[in-house]
RNA sequence: GCGAUCGUAGCUCAGUUGGUCAGAGCGCCGGUUUGUGGUACCGGAGGUCGCGGGUUCAAACCCCGUCGAUCGCCCCA
Protein backbone atom coordinates (compact mmCIF):
# COMPACT_ATOMS: atom_id res chain seq x y z
CA UNK A 1 0.00 0.00 0.00
CA UNK A 2 1.79 3.08 -1.03
CA UNK A 3 1.81 6.88 0.30
CA UNK A 4 -0.20 8.33 -2.61
CA UNK A 5 -2.46 5.99 -3.09
CA UNK A 6 -3.87 5.93 0.30
CA UNK A 7 -6.65 3.11 1.49
CA UNK A 8 -8.70 1.85 -0.40
CA UNK A 9 -12.24 2.45 0.11
CA UNK A 10 -13.14 -1.22 -0.31
CA UNK A 11 -13.62 -3.29 2.50
CA UNK A 12 -11.25 -6.62 2.74
CA UNK A 13 -13.64 -9.13 2.96
CA UNK A 14 -11.99 -11.77 6.52
CA UNK A 15 -11.76 -15.29 6.21
CA UNK A 16 -14.76 -17.65 6.73
CA UNK A 17 -14.75 -18.20 10.70
CA UNK A 18 -13.00 -21.73 11.60
CA UNK A 19 -10.20 -21.74 8.44
CA UNK A 20 -6.64 -20.79 8.81
CA UNK A 21 -4.17 -19.18 6.81
CA UNK A 22 -0.90 -21.47 8.20
CA UNK A 23 2.07 -19.83 7.27
CA UNK A 24 6.18 -19.41 8.99
CA UNK A 25 7.29 -22.06 11.23
CA UNK A 26 3.72 -22.98 11.19
CA UNK A 27 3.35 -23.87 8.06
CA UNK A 28 6.87 -25.28 8.64
CA UNK A 29 5.26 -28.16 11.55
CA UNK A 30 2.46 -29.10 9.38
CA UNK A 31 4.45 -30.03 6.38
CA UNK A 32 6.54 -32.01 8.71
CA UNK A 33 3.46 -33.85 9.56
CA UNK A 34 2.40 -34.41 6.02
CA UNK A 35 6.28 -35.68 5.21
CA UNK A 36 6.74 -37.67 8.10
CA UNK A 37 3.30 -39.27 7.54
CA UNK A 38 3.80 -39.71 3.64
CA UNK A 39 7.26 -41.40 4.73
CA UNK A 40 6.18 -43.85 7.28
CA UNK A 41 3.10 -44.94 5.34
CA UNK A 42 5.42 -45.90 2.84
CA UNK A 43 7.66 -48.13 5.06
CA UNK A 44 4.35 -49.91 5.40
CA UNK A 45 3.36 -50.24 2.47
CA UNK A 46 0.20 -48.24 2.11
CA UNK A 47 -1.41 -46.83 -0.59
CA UNK A 48 -1.64 -43.50 -1.86
CA UNK A 49 -5.06 -42.51 -2.72
CA UNK A 50 -6.52 -38.89 -3.70
CA UNK A 51 -10.34 -37.99 -2.86
CA UNK A 52 -13.08 -35.62 -4.24
CA UNK A 53 -13.55 -33.22 -1.32
CA UNK A 54 -17.46 -33.35 -2.04
CA UNK A 55 -19.67 -36.46 -2.25
CA UNK A 56 -23.24 -36.92 -2.64
CA UNK A 57 -24.94 -35.96 0.70
CA UNK A 58 -26.19 -39.34 1.46
CA UNK A 59 -22.68 -41.04 1.10
CA UNK A 60 -22.05 -39.26 4.59
CA UNK A 61 -25.35 -39.25 5.89
CA UNK A 62 -26.25 -43.00 5.62
CA UNK A 63 -22.35 -44.26 6.58
CA UNK A 64 -21.73 -41.87 9.52
CA UNK A 65 -25.56 -42.47 11.33
CA UNK A 66 -28.40 -40.02 10.52
CA UNK A 67 -28.44 -39.34 14.59
CA UNK A 68 -24.81 -38.30 15.16
CA UNK A 69 -24.06 -34.27 15.36
CA UNK A 70 -21.75 -34.63 12.44
CA UNK A 71 -25.02 -35.71 10.51
CA UNK A 72 -27.64 -33.98 11.77
CA UNK A 73 -25.44 -30.43 12.43
CA UNK A 74 -22.31 -30.13 11.04
CA UNK A 75 -22.26 -30.92 7.91
CA UNK A 76 -21.56 -28.26 4.97
CA UNK A 77 -24.34 -29.34 2.61
CA UNK A 78 -25.64 -27.14 -0.21
CA UNK A 79 -27.29 -28.30 -3.76
CA UNK A 80 -25.28 -27.76 -6.80
CA UNK A 81 -27.12 -26.60 -9.88
CA UNK A 82 -29.61 -29.82 -10.65
CA UNK A 83 -30.77 -29.67 -7.45
CA UNK A 84 -28.74 -32.17 -5.57
CA UNK A 85 -27.23 -32.09 -2.31
CA UNK A 86 -23.84 -32.12 -2.16
CA UNK A 87 -21.77 -32.18 1.15
CA UNK A 88 -18.02 -30.83 2.34
CA UNK A 89 -16.06 -34.21 3.26
CA UNK A 90 -16.55 -34.33 6.83
CA UNK A 91 -14.10 -37.32 7.45
CA UNK A 92 -12.44 -39.71 5.50
CA UNK A 93 -13.75 -42.91 5.73
CA UNK A 94 -17.25 -42.73 4.12
CA UNK A 95 -15.96 -41.38 0.59
CA UNK A 96 -13.12 -44.12 0.76
CA UNK A 97 -15.96 -46.44 1.37
CA UNK A 98 -17.73 -44.76 -1.43
CA UNK A 99 -14.92 -45.05 -4.03
CA UNK A 100 -14.10 -48.55 -3.23
CA UNK A 101 -17.42 -49.95 -4.03
CA UNK A 102 -17.69 -47.65 -7.38
CA UNK A 103 -14.48 -48.50 -8.69
CA UNK A 104 -14.36 -51.93 -7.93
CA UNK A 105 -11.04 -52.00 -5.55
CA UNK A 106 -12.50 -55.57 -4.06
CA UNK A 107 -10.26 -56.42 -6.76
CA UNK A 108 -7.14 -55.08 -4.85
CA UNK A 109 -8.65 -56.15 -1.46
CA UNK A 110 -7.50 -56.46 1.20
CA UNK A 111 -6.17 -52.89 -0.24
CA UNK A 112 -4.18 -50.38 2.40
CA UNK A 113 -4.90 -46.80 1.60
CA UNK A 114 -3.80 -43.77 3.07
CA UNK A 115 -4.44 -40.12 2.55
CA UNK A 116 -4.40 -36.63 3.80
CA UNK A 117 -6.33 -33.48 2.84
CA UNK A 118 -8.98 -30.71 3.72
CA UNK A 119 -12.10 -31.71 6.01
CA UNK A 120 -15.03 -29.45 6.92
CA UNK A 121 -17.09 -29.59 10.04
CA UNK A 122 -19.20 -26.71 11.13
CA UNK A 123 -18.45 -26.65 14.24
CA UNK A 124 -17.72 -23.46 16.67
CA UNK A 125 -14.06 -23.09 16.41
CA UNK A 126 -11.66 -23.59 19.87
CA UNK A 127 -7.92 -24.64 20.28
CA UNK A 128 -7.05 -27.24 17.51
CA UNK A 129 -10.27 -27.62 16.00
CA UNK A 130 -11.54 -25.53 13.18
CA UNK A 131 -14.23 -25.59 10.62
CA UNK A 132 -11.75 -26.12 8.11
CA UNK A 133 -9.22 -28.97 9.36
CA UNK A 134 -6.83 -31.09 8.26
CA UNK A 135 -6.28 -34.86 8.61
CA UNK A 136 -3.61 -37.29 7.89
CA UNK A 137 -5.33 -40.75 7.09
CA UNK A 138 -5.03 -44.64 6.64
CA UNK A 139 -7.67 -47.64 5.95
CA UNK A 140 -7.00 -51.03 5.77
CA UNK A 141 -9.98 -52.47 3.14
CA UNK A 142 -11.27 -56.00 2.86
CA UNK A 143 -9.29 -57.27 5.74
CA UNK A 144 -11.08 -59.12 8.57
CA UNK A 145 -8.26 -60.58 10.38
CA UNK A 146 -6.80 -58.97 13.42
CA UNK A 147 -3.83 -58.59 12.23
CA UNK A 148 -4.75 -55.90 10.20
CA UNK A 149 -5.50 -53.89 13.00
CA UNK A 150 -2.11 -54.68 14.44
CA UNK A 151 -0.41 -52.86 11.54
CA UNK A 152 -2.47 -50.34 11.23
CA UNK A 153 -1.96 -49.36 15.02
CA UNK A 154 1.53 -50.16 14.50
CA UNK A 155 2.22 -47.58 11.84
CA UNK A 156 0.14 -45.48 14.11
CA UNK A 157 2.58 -45.98 17.31
CA UNK A 158 5.81 -45.39 14.92
CA UNK A 159 4.82 -42.35 13.08
CA UNK A 160 4.10 -40.39 16.68
CA UNK A 161 7.58 -41.81 17.38
CA UNK A 162 9.49 -40.79 14.18
CA UNK A 163 7.21 -36.83 14.86
CA UNK A 164 9.16 -37.14 18.04
CA UNK A 165 5.70 -36.63 19.71
CA UNK A 166 5.77 -37.73 23.45
CA UNK A 167 3.55 -39.05 26.55
CA UNK A 168 0.90 -40.10 24.61
CA UNK A 169 -0.91 -43.77 24.82
CA UNK A 170 -2.85 -46.11 22.80
CA UNK A 171 -5.86 -46.50 24.37
CA UNK A 172 -7.20 -49.39 23.20
CA UNK A 173 -11.16 -51.00 23.83
CA UNK A 174 -13.21 -53.63 21.72
CA UNK A 175 -16.95 -52.64 20.87
CA UNK A 176 -17.69 -56.33 20.01
CA UNK A 177 -19.23 -57.50 17.09
CA UNK A 178 -22.55 -56.51 15.59
CA UNK A 179 -24.92 -58.43 18.09
CA UNK A 180 -22.14 -58.19 21.34
CA UNK A 181 -22.46 -54.10 20.81
CA UNK A 182 -26.27 -53.74 20.97
CA UNK A 183 -26.69 -56.46 23.86
CA UNK A 184 -24.15 -54.31 25.74
CA UNK A 185 -25.65 -50.83 24.28
CA UNK A 186 -29.08 -52.47 25.62
CA UNK A 187 -27.95 -52.96 29.07
CA UNK A 188 -26.38 -50.06 29.22
CA UNK A 189 -29.64 -47.89 28.40
CA UNK A 190 -30.99 -49.91 31.46
CA UNK A 191 -28.15 -49.27 33.70
CA UNK A 192 -28.27 -45.48 32.83
CA UNK A 193 -32.18 -45.39 32.82
CA UNK A 194 -32.54 -46.79 36.52
CA UNK A 195 -30.67 -43.58 37.91
CA UNK A 196 -31.73 -41.33 34.80
CA UNK A 197 -32.76 -38.55 37.32
CA UNK A 198 -29.50 -38.09 38.74
CA UNK A 199 -27.57 -37.85 35.76
CA UNK A 200 -26.34 -34.75 34.10
CA UNK A 201 -28.64 -32.92 31.98
CA UNK A 202 -26.22 -33.75 28.93
CA UNK A 203 -26.32 -37.52 29.58
CA UNK A 204 -30.22 -37.73 30.19
CA UNK A 205 -30.22 -36.74 26.13
CA UNK A 206 -27.44 -38.93 25.40
CA UNK A 207 -29.58 -41.59 26.88
CA UNK A 208 -31.77 -41.48 23.97
CA UNK A 209 -29.98 -40.30 21.13
CA UNK A 210 -26.69 -42.27 21.89
CA UNK A 211 -25.93 -43.83 25.56
CA UNK A 212 -22.76 -45.11 24.72
CA UNK A 213 -21.32 -41.84 25.03
CA UNK A 214 -22.48 -41.32 28.56
CA UNK A 215 -19.23 -43.49 29.23
CA UNK A 216 -16.90 -40.80 28.11
CA UNK A 217 -19.01 -37.76 30.31
CA UNK A 218 -17.00 -35.69 31.77
CA UNK A 219 -19.52 -34.28 34.33
CA UNK A 220 -18.85 -35.65 38.11
CA UNK A 221 -22.44 -36.49 38.70
CA UNK A 222 -21.90 -39.51 35.88
CA UNK A 223 -18.75 -40.82 36.63
CA UNK A 224 -20.06 -42.84 40.23
CA UNK A 225 -22.81 -44.26 37.69
CA UNK A 226 -19.95 -44.97 34.96
CA UNK A 227 -18.02 -47.20 37.13
CA UNK A 228 -20.31 -49.43 38.03
CA UNK A 229 -21.68 -49.61 34.43
CA UNK A 230 -22.71 -52.64 32.80
CA UNK A 231 -18.57 -54.16 30.74
CA UNK A 232 -18.15 -54.52 27.16
CA UNK A 233 -16.82 -57.71 28.56
CA UNK A 234 -19.52 -59.56 30.03
CA UNK A 235 -21.18 -59.05 26.53
CA UNK A 236 -18.11 -60.83 24.05
CA UNK A 237 -19.08 -63.51 22.11
CA UNK A 238 -16.22 -65.88 21.52
CA UNK A 239 -15.05 -64.76 18.53
CA UNK A 240 -15.45 -61.24 19.66
CA UNK A 241 -13.04 -62.06 22.51
CA UNK A 242 -10.64 -64.22 20.60
CA UNK A 243 -11.03 -61.21 18.44
CA UNK A 244 -9.41 -59.01 20.48
CA UNK A 245 -6.92 -61.10 22.44
CA UNK A 246 -5.17 -61.26 18.93
CA UNK A 247 -5.22 -57.89 18.43
CA UNK A 248 -3.65 -56.98 21.77
CA UNK A 249 -1.41 -59.70 21.34
CA UNK A 250 0.02 -58.82 18.24
CA UNK A 251 0.10 -55.30 19.72
CA UNK A 252 2.26 -56.65 22.06
CA UNK A 253 4.80 -58.70 19.58
CA UNK A 254 5.04 -55.12 17.67
CA UNK A 255 6.28 -53.23 20.75
CA UNK A 256 3.21 -51.06 20.63
CA UNK A 257 2.48 -49.83 24.21
CA UNK A 258 -1.16 -49.77 25.11
CA UNK A 259 -3.75 -49.63 27.57
CA UNK A 260 -7.37 -51.03 28.39
CA UNK A 261 -9.87 -48.12 28.18
CA UNK A 262 -12.97 -50.30 28.88
CA UNK A 263 -15.17 -46.74 28.68
CA UNK A 264 -13.48 -45.88 25.42
CA UNK A 265 -16.68 -45.62 22.67
CA UNK A 266 -16.61 -43.74 19.23
CA UNK A 267 -19.07 -41.74 18.38
CA UNK A 268 -19.97 -42.71 14.64
CA UNK A 269 -22.40 -45.96 14.22
CA UNK A 270 -20.41 -47.75 12.13
CA UNK A 271 -17.50 -49.28 15.12
CA UNK A 272 -17.29 -52.50 15.40
CA UNK A 273 -14.78 -54.76 16.95
CA UNK A 274 -11.63 -52.38 17.89
CA UNK A 275 -11.37 -49.12 18.83
CA UNK A 276 -8.90 -46.52 19.90
CA UNK A 277 -7.52 -43.30 20.59
CA UNK A 278 -4.06 -42.29 21.30
CA UNK A 279 -4.05 -39.79 24.14
CA UNK A 280 -2.16 -37.38 25.44
CA UNK A 281 -0.84 -38.54 29.32
CA UNK A 282 -2.65 -36.73 31.78
CA UNK A 283 -0.35 -33.79 33.24
CA UNK A 284 1.92 -34.29 30.03
CA UNK A 285 3.28 -31.55 28.49
CA UNK A 286 1.50 -32.85 25.17
CA UNK A 287 -1.68 -32.36 26.99
CA UNK A 288 -1.15 -28.80 27.88
CA UNK A 289 -0.72 -27.99 24.25
CA UNK A 290 -3.41 -29.73 23.26
CA UNK A 291 -5.85 -27.52 25.25
CA UNK A 292 -9.28 -29.50 25.93
CA UNK A 293 -8.72 -31.29 22.78
CA UNK A 294 -7.39 -34.56 24.03
CA UNK A 295 -7.61 -37.52 20.71
CA UNK A 296 -4.54 -36.72 18.42
CA UNK A 297 -5.23 -40.14 16.57
CA UNK A 298 -8.59 -42.42 17.10
CA UNK A 299 -10.27 -45.28 14.99
CA UNK A 300 -11.30 -48.58 14.63
CA UNK A 301 -12.80 -51.45 12.76
CA UNK A 302 -16.32 -50.41 10.87
CA UNK A 303 -17.21 -53.78 9.48
CA UNK A 304 -20.51 -52.63 9.07
CA UNK A 305 -20.17 -49.26 6.86
CA UNK A 306 -19.83 -50.64 2.74
CA UNK A 307 -23.06 -52.37 3.66
CA UNK A 308 -25.03 -49.22 4.58
CA UNK A 309 -23.71 -47.90 1.20
CA UNK A 310 -25.47 -50.28 -0.51
CA UNK A 311 -21.97 -52.90 -0.41
CA UNK A 312 -21.19 -56.26 -0.15
CA UNK A 313 -20.31 -56.52 3.57
CA UNK A 314 -16.43 -55.94 4.03
CA UNK A 315 -14.62 -55.40 6.72
CA UNK A 316 -11.92 -52.61 6.97
CA UNK A 317 -10.20 -50.55 9.65
CA UNK A 318 -8.70 -47.13 9.84
CA UNK A 319 -7.46 -44.11 11.83
CA UNK A 320 -7.33 -40.49 11.76
CA UNK A 321 -4.98 -37.86 12.66
CA UNK A 322 -6.15 -33.98 13.17
CA UNK A 323 -2.91 -32.55 11.30
CA UNK A 324 -3.28 -29.15 13.38
CA UNK A 325 -3.20 -31.21 16.39
CA UNK A 326 0.21 -33.22 15.82
CA UNK A 327 1.82 -30.21 14.11
CA UNK A 328 0.88 -28.73 17.96
CA UNK A 329 3.26 -31.23 19.72
CA UNK A 330 6.13 -31.66 17.23
CA UNK A 331 7.43 -28.25 18.20
CA UNK A 332 8.96 -25.62 16.11
CA UNK A 333 9.89 -26.19 12.54
CA UNK A 334 11.95 -23.34 11.64
CA UNK A 335 11.96 -22.61 7.98
CA UNK A 336 15.89 -23.73 6.44
CA UNK A 337 19.01 -21.36 6.25
CA UNK A 338 19.19 -20.22 2.73
CA UNK A 339 23.02 -21.81 1.79
CA UNK A 340 23.52 -18.58 -0.54
CA UNK A 341 22.47 -14.84 -0.21
CA UNK A 342 23.56 -13.15 -3.53
CA UNK A 343 23.76 -8.99 -2.61
CA UNK A 344 23.46 -6.61 -5.04
CA UNK A 345 24.99 -3.53 -3.72
CA UNK A 346 24.63 -1.28 -6.70
CA UNK A 347 22.31 -1.94 -9.36
CA UNK A 348 24.83 -1.69 -12.11
CA UNK A 349 25.91 -5.10 -11.30
CA UNK A 350 22.52 -6.48 -11.07
CA UNK A 351 22.36 -8.70 -14.04
CA UNK A 352 25.28 -10.42 -12.81
CA UNK A 353 23.51 -11.19 -9.45
CA UNK A 354 20.63 -12.80 -11.43
CA UNK A 355 23.34 -14.71 -13.39
CA UNK A 356 24.94 -16.38 -10.40
CA UNK A 357 21.75 -16.93 -8.44
CA UNK A 358 20.39 -19.03 -11.42
CA UNK A 359 23.60 -20.95 -11.95
CA UNK A 360 23.87 -21.34 -8.09
CA UNK A 361 20.36 -22.90 -8.31
CA UNK A 362 21.29 -24.86 -11.03
CA UNK A 363 23.81 -26.31 -8.85
CA UNK A 364 21.05 -27.08 -6.29
CA UNK A 365 22.09 -24.52 -3.91
CA UNK A 366 19.25 -22.87 -1.87
CA UNK A 367 19.46 -19.01 -3.17
CA UNK A 368 18.09 -15.95 -2.07
CA UNK A 369 19.00 -12.92 -3.72
CA UNK A 370 18.97 -9.03 -2.17
CA UNK A 371 18.82 -6.69 -4.90
CA UNK A 372 16.25 -4.03 -3.81
CA UNK A 373 15.95 -1.18 -0.86
CA UNK A 374 18.63 0.96 0.33
CA UNK A 375 21.75 -0.13 -1.32
CA UNK A 376 23.71 0.78 1.67
CA UNK A 377 21.41 -1.78 3.64
CA UNK A 378 21.35 -4.70 1.72
CA UNK A 379 24.25 -6.41 3.05
CA UNK A 380 23.16 -5.92 6.51
CA UNK A 381 19.72 -7.28 5.72
CA UNK A 382 21.05 -10.49 4.41
CA UNK A 383 23.34 -11.06 7.37
CA UNK A 384 20.00 -10.58 9.14
CA UNK A 385 18.79 -14.12 7.14
CA UNK A 386 21.42 -15.78 8.41
CA UNK A 387 22.65 -17.24 5.47
CA UNK A 388 25.21 -20.21 5.35
CA UNK A 389 27.28 -18.25 2.92
CA UNK A 390 27.36 -14.29 1.53
CA UNK A 391 28.12 -13.34 -1.68
CA UNK A 392 28.09 -9.97 -2.47
CA UNK A 393 28.54 -7.68 -5.59
CA UNK A 394 29.54 -4.41 -6.03
CA UNK A 395 30.68 -2.12 -8.48
CA UNK A 396 32.79 1.05 -7.44
CA UNK A 397 35.84 1.85 -9.59
CA UNK A 398 35.28 -1.84 -11.05
CA UNK A 399 33.58 -4.85 -10.73
CA UNK A 400 34.01 -6.70 -7.48
CA UNK A 401 32.70 -9.24 -5.41
CA UNK A 402 33.11 -10.20 -2.05
CA UNK A 403 32.40 -14.13 -0.59
CA UNK A 404 32.43 -15.60 2.63
CA UNK A 405 30.72 -18.18 4.83
CA UNK A 406 30.84 -21.95 5.76
CA UNK A 407 34.13 -23.50 4.65
CA UNK A 408 32.11 -25.95 1.95
CA UNK A 409 29.44 -23.84 0.82
CA UNK A 410 32.22 -21.58 -0.17
CA UNK A 411 34.01 -24.19 -1.95
CA UNK A 412 31.16 -25.12 -4.10
CA UNK A 413 30.39 -21.85 -4.94
CA UNK A 414 33.51 -21.37 -5.92
CA UNK A 415 33.48 -24.38 -8.21
CA UNK A 416 30.11 -23.53 -9.57
CA UNK A 417 30.92 -19.73 -10.60
CA UNK A 418 34.13 -20.79 -11.15
CA UNK A 419 34.42 -17.93 -14.20
CA UNK A 420 37.09 -14.78 -13.70
CA UNK A 421 33.30 -12.93 -14.67
CA UNK A 422 32.42 -13.26 -11.02
CA UNK A 423 36.32 -12.10 -9.60
CA UNK A 424 36.23 -15.42 -6.72
C1' G B 1 -26.81 -23.81 20.24
C1' C B 2 -24.67 -22.06 25.29
C1' G B 3 -20.81 -19.60 28.54
C1' A B 4 -16.29 -16.68 29.72
C1' U B 5 -12.46 -13.33 28.23
C1' C B 6 -10.69 -9.99 24.76
C1' G B 7 -10.61 -6.27 20.23
C1' U B 8 -5.13 0.48 20.36
C1' A B 9 -0.17 1.49 14.02
C1' G B 10 1.90 -4.21 9.21
C1' C B 11 3.37 -7.32 14.00
C1' U B 12 3.84 -7.65 19.69
C1' C B 13 1.89 -4.57 23.12
C1' A B 14 1.93 0.34 26.93
C1' G B 15 -1.88 3.58 27.93
C1' U B 16 -2.28 4.48 35.79
C1' U B 17 -8.91 6.72 39.64
C1' G B 18 -12.54 8.87 32.39
C1' G B 19 -9.14 15.28 31.52
C1' U B 20 -1.64 16.62 26.19
C1' C B 21 -3.51 9.09 25.99
C1' A B 22 -2.91 8.69 20.61
C1' G B 23 2.49 5.98 22.45
C1' A B 24 6.91 2.19 22.54
C1' G B 25 9.59 -1.83 20.40
C1' C B 26 10.04 -4.62 15.98
C1' G B 27 9.21 -4.21 10.74
C1' C B 28 9.12 -0.81 6.45
C1' C B 29 11.14 3.75 3.77
C1' G B 30 15.06 7.54 3.61
C1' G B 31 19.63 9.57 5.54
C1' U B 32 24.60 9.80 8.62
C1' U B 33 29.21 7.22 9.71
C1' U B 34 32.48 8.08 2.55
C1' G B 35 32.82 2.21 4.00
C1' U B 36 33.95 -5.41 3.57
C1' G B 37 30.08 -4.30 7.02
C1' G B 38 25.29 -8.69 11.54
C1' U B 39 25.91 -3.91 16.42
C1' A B 40 25.25 2.70 16.30
C1' C B 41 22.86 7.51 15.22
C1' C B 42 19.04 10.82 12.80
C1' G B 43 14.52 11.39 10.15
C1' G B 44 9.85 9.59 7.77
C1' A B 45 5.36 7.01 6.31
C1' G B 46 1.45 4.31 8.86
C1' G B 47 -4.02 4.30 13.59
C1' U B 48 -11.56 7.59 12.52
C1' C B 49 -8.09 3.30 19.61
C1' G B 50 -13.36 -3.29 15.71
C1' C B 51 -18.21 -0.90 14.42
C1' G B 52 -22.89 1.75 16.12
C1' G B 53 -25.43 4.11 19.85
C1' G B 54 -25.53 6.20 25.04
C1' U B 55 -23.72 8.68 29.81
C1' U B 56 -20.47 13.14 30.64
C1' C B 57 -18.13 19.75 30.22
C1' A B 58 -14.74 15.68 28.57
C1' A B 59 -14.24 8.42 26.72
C1' A B 60 -9.29 4.24 23.99
C1' C B 61 -10.83 4.05 29.18
C1' C B 62 -17.96 3.78 31.91
C1' C B 63 -23.03 1.55 29.88
C1' C B 64 -25.93 -1.01 25.84
C1' G B 65 -25.94 -3.27 21.14
C1' U B 66 -23.30 -5.47 17.13
C1' C B 67 -19.31 -7.87 14.53
C1' G B 68 -14.82 -10.48 15.15
C1' A B 69 -11.13 -13.31 17.82
C1' U B 70 -9.69 -16.56 21.71
C1' C B 71 -10.78 -20.32 25.33
C1' G B 72 -14.41 -23.68 27.36
C1' C B 73 -19.43 -26.75 27.13
C1' C B 74 -22.14 -29.99 23.66
C1' C B 75 -19.93 -33.04 19.88
C1' C B 76 -15.56 -34.48 17.97
C1' A B 77 -9.70 -35.00 14.99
Amino acid sequence: MSKSSGKSSQKTPQAIRGTQDIFGADAESFAFVVETFERVRKLYRFRRVEMPVFEKTEVFARSIGETTDIVSKEMYSFEDRGGESLTLRPEFTAGIARAFLTNGWQQHAPVKLATHGPLFRYERPQKGRYRQFHQIDAEIVGAAEPQADVELLAMADQLLKELGIEGVTLHLNTLGDGDSREAWRAALVEHFRSVKDELSEDSQERLEKNPLRILDSKDRRDQKFVADAPKIDQFLSDDARAFFDAVTGGLDAAGVKWTRAESLVRGLDYYRHTAFEFIPDEGSDAAGKLGSQSTILGGGRYDGLMESLGGAATPAVGWAAGIERLAMLVGEKSETRADVIVVVENDAVLSKGIEAARKLRDGGMAVELVASGSPKKRFDKARKENPKALLSFDQRDAFQSNLRGDADVEASIRSILNDPAFDL
